[in-house]
This record gives structure tokens, C-alpha cells and sequence, in this order.
RNA sequence: AGGGGCGUAGCUCAGUGGUAGAGCAGCGGCCUUUUAAGCCGAAGGUCGUGGGUUCGAUCCCCACCGCCCCUACCA
């Protein structure tokens, strides 16, 4: 075991072994406590110094070390847990030679657990007066600076305990996404939805348009994917009587990484039976009212410099949200007839193109030939996602984007699908579930001959067949966790709401990576 | 993948074409109500890695590695 720093990573060990020379254990194996850091502050915070020095309260108290301040004869230090902290007096004269040598031998970022009672000292500070000290664990390498706390982000997300001890605002962003899954769960178990779990290695992977990560079974000897969406399992569960599913899982992409995209991600699916996309919608308005009044009190959340308010959310068809978002100065916006036309959606990109390119503003590039609902997808994508700050949903996707999509029964070239989008990010997306067996084979194979690496390359018959057996009228939705906690946490970066996010492994490249046997690219 | 930025002590950061600095942490000493405790003393660095320019490079140039941001793919 060899770490930086080396010079205080023997002097600790040396003093470890002072320690136990004292005939402390250096490892041992419980505390009993009475109040934790948070308890302290809570029921004697208010309690003022002649009240503490008549009832002199008892309690025993663990945590870390987060500052230390010896003093000859008597020293301080502030003993952390979950977050808070209390300010233990520490004196020779009370807890004799042996303690006292002990309290010297400690460290910042050691635990300690005390026994003691409440006073509060000249300056007022509510703090233990220590009667014995236990030793319960040394820190052989040291914490984070004390004053800064670890600034270097990439540190912070490589050893991220070090992130939480040190950075309170960062520990409150993970409590926080705990909650916000927990009110999730109470929204849908109120509902009548049960959670279960559906496989996370597919044979073939479906039910969204991503490129999965590969893996190998070695008995069975056969490819699996991680999956990039529970859909089609959690819709056979529908097909198996589950009315009313949802679950919270990770999904595996196999693409970019960046401020919004970690390769693997929480989503939280949910299917209702005998519902359709409007009921989703009108569901949505509660949820996120809900989920926010819950966790930031209000339904009005502050994100960078706006203020998201997701009390109401506006509804907009996608060929509406580019006739509003039309920019200025591009001509005449084309009407919603006009973008519905065959050949409209991309005459209008076109047009939209001519004006981008000569007043530098984003190009709209399609990647081969575009169907009609492509280039609408396309317009829209380069034109009004970025605009949809406040909460708003988004409807009427064209059937050749979504191909788990009941169709409109006025517009097959439409579906009954919606997507939800806050601070430009896209949030959500439900539908009413294609329940025929027939068109969602049609589908499949259609996409399947259009190829490409993000779909699957062979029919998924099991799945068909599982509709096949009627699954009744359903919608469906996911919501990506990740990014729901970025908005109600004033998040910015995906990396700031997952513990562990995706980096580069440390070190040379060519040692013991997984990948090796690839080679280079 | 393309563009921009960053990389100096364990941590937080200064700095310069002429052999490297502070605060915190650590070490020795003093200190029995401190709180970013204080005071005295000593220590700590292949200035991301490898080349090049130069009498001389941490600094200038090139490549590579890592991280961050933007763009692209995507949720």
C-alpha cells in the first residue's frame, strides 16, 4: 500500500501504532452513541448557557474529525456526521494522561466517538465537555484543505467521498435526489402501480433508438445487450396483467458523454393500462407540481438564472412549437398546414437553412434521406428545443420517429406522443403504446431495413408475440431521473447528480483496461 | 470527433526565459474556552509526459495524456 502523500501517510501509521500503544484497538468495532451530530443541534441549539450548566445534558457522540485545534493542556475539534457538526472541548485535567495523549495523537478526517455533556464556551459555541474519548478509526491520508475544500472537479468526481465529506452542497444534492426518488415511488404506489425490475442484459436491444453497450454470456454463449430501455419488457408485463407498472432502473447507451448525457442513466418508466397520452399529460401536471412543492417547497424552483415554474406546463404540438420558434428574419414561419404537407417539412428546413447559413445561426444537417416526420423532427430539434425553457409539453411526434407510437386514428403521419421539456433539456417522453401486433412488426421492419447502428438488426419476435396475445390500451412514459435532479437541485452538469460518473480510468491506457483485446480504434 | 480553456507542494492558489513561492495540511517547540486559533523553527516540488528552440525552458513551439466548457451524436 503505497499512497501520496507518503511523509503523512507513515506519520499516521506511526501514530497509529502510538495509539494502540496506549492499548486503544486501532480498528475496533462499534460505538454505542445517544445523539447523533443533527440530534445535538436540534434539541440544544436554542438552550442557552445557564440552562445547559444546570442539566449539563449527557451524550455520547461519534463523527469525523473536520477541525482540530490543539492547545497545550486543552484542544477543540469538530466532530461531523451526516453533514452536521459539534465542537468538543477536550481537556487534560478531565480526561487524564491516557486520553489526553490519545487526543494528541489525532488527526483531521480521524473518527473518534466522546462521552461528555453540553456547555457552551466563552464565544458562545454549543460544544461537548469531554469526559472520555474512544478511538474508533484512523485517517492515514489526509483531507481535502480545510477552508477551499476540493475544487479540482475531476477529483471531486473521482473520489467522491472525499467530495461529500468536504463540499456540504454536494452531499445535500445526493440527499436530495433520494428524496426526489422516494416521492416518485409515493406518487405511483399511491396510484395503484407496483415496481419491479426487468432484465438489464437483452438479447436484442429495443424499445428506444441508441447504440447498447455489448456483452458476452459465457455459458450460454451468446452476445447480450445492456439494455437501453426497459419498454418492451415492462409493456409484456402489461400483456401479463400488471395494469399499472413502473420502474426505476439504469439504462446503458453506448454514445457521447457530456453535461446532459452519462452512459449510463436512472430513468423511471411507468405504464398505465386503459389510459392514453392526454390522461399521461394531464398526469405530468401533477407530478411535477408535486415532486417540486415537495422538494423545493414551492412549485417555482430556481435554475441558474431563470425561475422554472412547473405549477403549469404549456402544451404545444410539435409543428406549432416551430411556427412559434420561427426565427425572426427567416421569412414568413410556415403555417402548421404548411409543415403537414407532403414535402413540407423540408422545404421549410430549406428555407430555414438559406437564412441559418448566411446569419450563422445553427444548421439544420440531415444525415441521408429524410422522410417527412424526419425533417419535421429535424426542423424542430434545430429550431425550438433549446427554446422550451419553462416546463412544456410537446405533442403529435410523426409516426416515422416513433415507432412504439399508437398512431392519431385523424393522421396516421402523427402519433399520440409527448415529450416533456424544461431548461431545453428533454425530460420525458410517454405515449399511447402501439398495441397491434401487426403495424409494430411493420414498424420494426421498417426500421430495421432503414439500418444503422442505433437500431436493432433483427425483429424482436418474442415481443410481438407477446402483443399478439392483446395487451389492453395503455400509455406509457419515461422520465430521466438524472436530469430531473439537475432542475430541482439548480444542477448544471449530469456529473454533479451521479455519484460516480463516467471518466476515463485513471493511469496509462494500456493497463488492465477491459477493452484491451480492441485495440486501437 | 472538431473548437476553446486548464494542468505548479497532499489541498487551495500565486509566479517568472536565468536553478520555484504563499496559505492550509504535515513535522519539532510554546500555549487549559479556541473556532480559517496564535507565535517560533525546520521540511516538503522530475512546475502533467515526451520532444524541439535557446548558452539556459516551469515559462516559447510541437506532439501526447488527463480534466472542464462549447459544438456534433443522444435522453
Amino acid at each position: 500500500m503505497k499512497f501520496e502523500p507518503h511523509d503523512q501517510f507513515e506519520q499516521r501509521q506511526k501514530k497509529l501504532e502510538a495509539i494502540q500503544a496506549l492499548g486503544f484497538e486501532a480498528f475496533p468495532r462499534e460505538f454505542r452513541w445517544t445523539h447523533t451530530a443533527a440530534d445535538i443541534v436540534r434539541e440544544y441549539g436554542n438552550m442557552a448557557a445557564p440552562e445547559l450548566d444546570a442539566a449539563k445534558p449527557g451524550v455520547s457522540l461519534a463523527g469525523r474529525i473536520v477541525s482540530y485545534r490543539l492547545m497545550g493542556k486543552a484542544g477543540f475539534a469538530h466532530l461531523q456526521g451526516a453533514g452536521k457538526r459539534v465542537q468538543v472541548y477536550v481537556k487534560k485535567d478531565v480526561v487524564g494522561d491516557r486520553g489526553f495523549q490519545l487526543f494528541q495523537l489525532l488527526d483531521l478526517g480521524d473518527h473518534i466517538g466522546i462521552r461528555g455533556h453540553l456547555f457552551r464556551t466563552k464565544t458562545g459555541e454549543l460544544s461537548v465537555w469531554v469526559e472520555e474519548l474512544f478511538f474508533l478509526s484512523k485517517a492515514l491520508l489526509p483531507l481535502p484543505e480545510k477552508w477551499h475544500g476540493l475544487a479540482d472537479v475531476e477529483l471531486r468526481y473521482r473520489m467522491r467521498y472525499l467530495d461529500l465529506i468536504s463540499t456540504e452542497k454536494s452531499r445535500q444534492v445526493f440527499e436530495t435526489r433520494a428524496r426526489i426518488v422516494r416521492e416518485l415511488r409515493k406518487f405511483f404506489e399511491a396510484r395503484g402501480y407496483i415496481e419491479v425490475e426487468t432484465p438489464m442484459m437483452h438479447p436484442i436491444a429495443g424499445g428506444a433508438t441508441a447504440r447498447p453497450f455489448v456483452t458476452h454470456h459465457n455459458t450460454l454463449d451468446i452476445n447480450l445487450f445492456l439494455r437501453i430501455a426497459p419498454e418492451l419488457y415492462l409493456k409484456r408485463l402489461t400483456v401479463g396483467g400488471f395494469d399499472r407498472v413502473f420502474e426505476i432502473n439504469r439504462n446503458f447507451r453506448n454514445e457521447g458523454i457530456s453535461t446532459q448525457h452519462n452512459p449510463e442513466f436512472t430513468m423511471l418508466e411507468f405504464y398505465e393500462a386503459y389510459s392514453n397520452y392526454r390522461d399521461l399529460m394531464d398526469l405530468n401536471e401533477q407530478l411535477f407540481a408535486q415532486v417540486a412543492q415537495a422538494i423545493a417547497g414551492s412549485t417555482k424552483v430556481k435554475y441558474g438564472d431563470v425561475e422554472l415554474d412547473f405549477g403549469k406546463m404549456e402544451r404545444l404540438s410539435m409543428r406549432e412549437a416551430i411556427v412559434k420558434y420561427w426565427p425572426e428574419g427567416a421569412g414568413t414561419p410556415p403555417t402548421v398546414q404548411e409543415l403537414a404537407a407532403p414535402g413540407g417539412a423540408q422545404r421549410a428546413t430549406e428555407r430555414y437553412n438559406q437564412w441559418a447559413k448566411a446569419n450563422h445561426a445553427e444548421y439544420a444537417a440531415a444525415k441521408g434521406n429524410l422522410a417527412d416526420g424526419e425533417w419535421t423532427g429535424l426542423l424542430f430539434e434545430t429550431i425550438a428545443e433549446d427554446k422550451l425553457v419553462q416546463p412544456t409539453i410537446l405533442y403529435d411526434f410523426p409516426t416515422e420517429i416513433s415507432p412504439l407510437s399508437k398512431q392519431k386514428p385523424e393522421d396516421p403521419a402523427l402519433t399520440e406522443r409527448f415529450e416533456i421539456y424544461v431548461a431545453g433539456m428533454e425530460i420525458a417522453n410517454g405515449f399511447s403504446e402501439l398495441n397491434d401486433p401487426a403495424e409494430q412488426e411493420r414498424r420494426f421492419l421498417a426500421q430495421i431495413a432503414r439500418g444503422g447502428d442505433e437500431v436493432p438488426k433483427q425483429l424482436d419476435v418474442d415481443y410481438i408475440r407477446a402483443l399478439a396475445h392483446g395487451m389492453p390500451p395503455t400509455a406509457g412514459e419515461g422520465i430521466g431521473i438524472d436530469r430531473l435532479t439537475m432542475l430541482l437541485t439548480d444542477s448544471h452538469s449530469i456529473r454533479d447528480v451521479i455519484l460516480f460518473p463516467q471518466l476515463r480510468p485513471e493511469g496509462k491506457p494500456e493497463e488492465g483496461q477491459a477493452g484491451q483485446a480492441a485495440g486501437k480504434a
